[in-house]
DNA sequence: CCAAAAGTGTTTTACTTACACCCATGC
DNA sequence: GCATGGGTGTAAGTAAAACACTTTTGG
C-alpha cells in the first residue's frame, strides 16, 4: 500500500436519517453515469479515531456538527463489497484503478446511524457522486453492495432505541408540537398511535419542558411547543 | 507487511459468559510472566468472514461448536491498544519484535459475547498465555487496554437482550429448573427477582417445554425439568 | 409430623389503552 | 355557531407484583 493514509479493510457507512412531510427519510448517494445508490460512507486515518471518522464525514456531507450519532453493527463479511459496483463506479469516473486499488479490497465495515433535523441540511455529494439526496425510507432506489441490509438493520435498531432516550427529538427543530413528535414516532415504528396516550407517556419520561403556545393560524386550538430537557 | 495472512488493523475480542454456582463468570487469559491478563481475541484471516473468524476462535479456546454469539459493539479509539502492554507480553515472551511488529499497530477491535454452558467446556490458553480461567464478573483481575470497558458494554447490552429470545438458557445445560434458570436471570441482572412472577412470566413466553420431573433426593417437592423450544 | 422448596391460585397494584368531554381558534 | 384539532379527565382492560395456600419430598 506504500503511502496509504487510511487503516486498510476498514470503512464506515452511515445511515442518515431525517424526518418531512409525514415519513422518514435517508441521505443516498448516487454515482456518476452508472445509475447506482449507496450509503455515504467513508474511511478512517491512520490516526484518527473511528467516532471522529464518521463525524468527520457527517460535516461534509450535511454542514452539521453535533450530530446525534449511534454506532449500531459491524459488516464483515468477505465478499460482501465484491460486487463489482464499485470497479464500474471508478470506471465511469475515469478514476486510475491502479492508485485506486486499494479501494477494491475486501471491507469490513462499521455502520453509525444519525439522526438531524432535516431543515438544517443541504446535502452535499462528493467527488464521485452527482447527487446526495433524500428519499423515504419505504421507497429506496437499489442500493450496492449490503447497503440495503445496512438500512434494514439501522431501522431495526432505531425501533429499539426510540424510547430510550426518546431519540426522536433528534429529528425535529429544537422546538416542537406534541403532534409533530408523534408524527416522527409513528414513521419510524410504521403505525398510528393513540393520541392521549401517546401524549401522556412522553410527558411522563419528564424529559420535556413546555413552552408557549404556538398560534398556527388554523381554526383550532393552539397546540404548545415542547422541548428536549438535555 | 509482505505476506501478511490477517487483516491489517483489525481485531476482535470476546467476552465469553458462564454460569455456575450462583454467579456470572468469563474467561479471561493470563500472559506468561507478565501479570497482565485479557480476554481472548483474535485477527481475522484475509479472506475470512468476520463472524467465522470469531467462531474458529471460541472453538479453539472453549472446544465448542455452534456458541450462541451476539456482536455487541465496536471499539475503535486511535489509542486503545496504544498503552505498552503488547510490547510487555511480547517481549517476556521471547518473541521477535519485529516479525510481530503489526501487532502493535493500532487495532479497531470488534467485541462479541458468547454465552456457554460452562460444565461443556475446558478452556485452553493460546501459545502467548498460559492460563484461560473463568472469573466471576464482579471481581475480575484489572485488564489491558480497554478491556474493562468491553466487558462493561458487554454485561450492559446483556442485560438489554436477556428478555428477547431467552438468551439465558444458553447458559444451562439442555435441561434446567425454573430455579436454575432464575438464578441466570439474578446473576446477570444483579438483583433479587420474586419466585412466583418469574415462573409465570417464563412460562407465558410459551417457549419452554415441561419434561418429567427431577428427584434431587432433597426433602422437598421435585422440580420439574424445562427445555428451550428451539 | 416437620421443614424446605416447588407449583399455583388469589388479591392488589400499577400501567396501558380506549373513550369522552371540554377548550381554543378561524371561518 | 360550527368544524377542527389540542389537552386532559375518567373508565375499562391488561399485565405485573405481592401474598399465601397447597403439594411433594426426606428425615
Amino acid at each position: 500500500m506504500g503511502d496509504q493514509t487510511f487503516l486498510n479493510n476498514l470503512a464506515y457507512d452511515s445511515v442518515i436519517f431525517g424526518f418531512s412531510g409525514d415519513s422518514l427519510k435517508i441521505l443516498v448517494m448516487e454515482y456518476h453515469n452508472t445509475g447506482l445508490f449507496a450509503l455515504p460512507g467513508g474511511f478512517i486515518n491512520l490516526e484518527e479515531d473511528l467516532d471522529k471518522a464518521v463525524k468527520r464525514g457527517l460535516k461534509e456531507r450535511t454542514g452539521l456538527e453535533n450530530i446525534y450519532l449511534e454506532q449500531f453493527y459491524t459488516f464483515g463479511n468477505a465478499k460482501r463489497n465484491r460486487t463489482g459496483e464499485m470497479e464500474t463506479i471508478l470506471k465511469a469516473n475515469h478514476m486510475e484503478i491502479e492508485t485506486l486499488r486499494w479501494i477494491l479490497d475486501r471491507m469490513v465495515s462499521v455502520a453509525y446511524y444519525a439522526l438531524i433535523n432535516i431543515e438544517e441540511v443541504t446535502p452535499a455529494p462528493d467527488s464521485l457522486s452527482d447527487s446526495c439526496t433524500w428519499y423515504e425510507i419505504d421507497n429506496l432506489p437499489p442500493l450496492i453492495q449490503d447497503h440495503t441490509q445496512i438500512v434494514e438493520k439501522a431501522l431495526e435498531v432505531l425501533k429499539q432505541n426510540l424510547d430510550r432516550k426518546l431519540e426522536g427529538v433528534n429529528l425535529l427543530p429544537e422546538k416542537f408540537t406534541m403532534n409533530q413528535l408523534q408524527k416522527v414516532y409513528e414513521a419510524i415504528m410504521g403505525e398510528k398511535l393513540h393520541r392521549g396516550a401517546f401524549q401522556r407517556k412522553m410527558l411522563s419520561l419528564g424529559s420535556l419542558v413546555r413552552h408557549e403556545k404556538q398560534f398556527s393560524g388554523a381554526a383550532h386550538k393552539a397546540p404548545y411547543l415542547y422541548s428536549f430537557k438535555s
